[in-house]
DNA sequence: CAATATACCTTGTAATACAAAGTAACTTAT
DNA sequence: ATAAGTTACTTTGTATTACAAGGTATATTG
């Protein structure tokens, strides 16, 4: 992947994965697929990015996990539901991530 | 600042500089006073971020500089200007940004 | 003369997306 | 039944980069 395009990603990824959390429970694997069809095929989350992500977030309390058998067949999932502290965590990277982006198009639409 | 807002920043600073030394040349200076301003305030560019940058894309060749005295009094001033490979890198970040911004509003916004 | 603004530069730190590797269970095709 | 592929989670190491905090030096203003 081009660096710029890395570069543009960083802390967007973050932002998509705890506006998917507000909405609902999810695990890993199926963020990577939401982000990437909700995007249009355009955001690609790999798997050794997500994790550490989600680890991140959990260590900070912005997010809990809990295990979930499946039933009969299926690899155990781990869910990850966003918490109340996470909620406003996620508002505040919200507005700022709006402000930088209107900022940026002040500047670029000339 | 806040952490969530320099991860916003990256890559989004050099696309800004990159746009404003498309439309003319400029020393490092001004471009702080740029970015401000025709960000309406929002974008913060400190020196001791900027002139890396500016350093890095002399480098890779992207842009050049040149000293020029000022008439009379004032300190010299170092300007930079874009180079040709300079222009088609700022169109690929440029496209890369608008991409990877949908992408990111498509999930926010629903 | 002191304070402020202009202008440039450097070092060290923290954050983070990715590549690449691994483990393991389940599913599908041959 | 076996091999190949998919699902799902984890870890280590690397590169990039914005900033804080320090510095130098000249010009302007009170």
């Amino acid at each position: 992947m081009s660096n710029f395009r890395k570069q543009f990603n960083k802390g967007v990824l973050e932002l998509g994965i705890m506006k998917l959390l507000v909405e609902q429970d999810q695990y890993g694997y199926s963020l990577i697929e939401e982000i990437h069809s909700r995007s249009g095929g355009i955001i690609e989350l790999k798997d050794g990015t997500l994790y550490p992500i989600l680890y991140r977030l959990e260590d900070q309390k912005w997010i809990e996990s809990y295990w979930e058998t499946q039933t009969g067949r299926g690899k155990p999932r781990k869910y990850y539901r966003i918490t109340e502290s996470g909620k406003q965590r996620f508002e505040d990277m919200l507005e700022d991530y709006l402000d930088v982006n209107l900022g940026i198009q002040k500047i670029i639409k000339h």
